[in-house]
DNA sequence: GCGTCTAGAGTTGTATCCATAATATCTGAA
DNA sequence: TTCAGATATTATGGATACAACTCTAGACGC
């Protein structure tokens, strides 16, 4: 039986697959049709994502969002407040359990520097590990919002050479700064590494245009 | 006309002036009775809040969303460090109008000390006034969800003897950092800010229990 | 008397219908 | 040819009807 949940879940793939591309209005019938379900529960999916932000209302009718340079930069300093915010808990409250997890997270990425679909995904795992080190389940809500936003709108910025050591270089500085209790380190480590992930992707963003 | 903007706020006014009140159950075809509006705009209502984190699933239905000791605690981190962020970036952002702005505030502000609801009010204004000069229109948009989940959820701390004054003298040192540009400053005079504005709280809490 | 099964009421979730508003199109005139 | 006005089509918002699920209470059997 199709649901209230599968439908989101269904917009959500939908737009992440690009075949709704930011910008395009999503028609509620159409997504209906396309899913088999009626308007119904399209219409609380929709409500959901625009809520969420990550659609936008165009008059009366809905379009996904888009993030132009000035949002892409306000974003990421929200998230490196956020992140940095989640670094510096973790090193308050991370088991020795999960310091040794992210250890080995980063050990197994090193096996697959040259993939970067795959590591882009274990960049994802990495970070969410440290937000739940942070007990702050709060926090833990709004770093998801930030990483659907930013994952949806933006493809991977990983690709770029040698881009993929360096960001385990810092990551390992990261869990180092954790392990050692030292959350001033772990907050500022983790904000350095967004800034160059974020230095990153501006030189992408340059080039491709 | 009725509409699904006003359902919202119809709620949420029903939910700010303890006809609600957290854990009590909502009822769909209550509310649809209640607000005189069917139970469309009703559900479409209730699915904000709850992407919202104020309302909460318990099983299939509903609920007024609380926070424990702990979820007030952790709210209070993100909090600061996204208020912080907000004054720091004011420092950069302000213009000299509108520093003049928030130091007019203030000296209102201090003529009426003694009336918690108005200073409470002005209160809130205040940090908006903060917030909008950060020119980041996400970290606007996540703070005033914070706010909101305070601000229904919790009682006003600003009825304590003595902490009307000190929180101006605090409003003070931040728009006195903003206005030298000092945003280290400004940032960790908010957080200060906000810090000695949780321990009250916790002092209130204690106390009413 | 206790446990389980069933029946029923109540509530949420889904589909469809209707009304209204917005937009696009077509026609006519300048 | 272009602009304006009117009309027609289409999409959204709200109401209602219907289905599925849950929880409870009562009855029957062990």
């Amino acid at each position: 039986m199709k649901s209230q949940k599968d439908a989101y879940q269904l917009i959500l793939n939908a737009i992440d697959t690009g075949i709704y591309k930011p910008g395009d209005r999503l028609v509620e019938s159409e997504l209906a049709d396309r899913f088999k379900v009626s308007r119904t529960p399209i219409r609380e999916a929709l409500q959901r994502l625009e809520t969420q932000t990550l659609l936008a209302r165009d008059g009366r009718s809905l379009i996904v969002a888009s993030l132009d340079h000035n949002q892409l930069a306000e974003l990421y300093e929200v998230r490196a407040a956020l992140e940095g915010l989640a670094a510096q808990l973790a090193a308050q409250h991370a088991t020795p359990e999960e310091v040794r997890v992210l250890y080995d997270m980063i050990a197994t990425d090193r096996t697959f520097t040259d993939d970067p679909a795959r590591l882009s995904q274990a960049n994802r795992r990495f970070h969410n590990q440290i937000h739940l080190a942070s007990r702050n389940r709060y926090l833990i809500n709004q770093l998801e919002m930030v990483h659907r936003s930013m994952a949806l709108l933006t493809s991977s910025a990983l690709a770029v050479d040698g881009r993929s050591e360096q960001t385990l270089d810092e990551h390992q500085a990261i869990v180092e700064a954790i392990e050692r209790r030292d959350s001033e380190a772990a907050n500022k480590a983790l904000k350095t590494h967004l800034s160059y992930a974020f230095e990153t992707r501006l030189k992408i963003d340059a080039g491709e245009v």
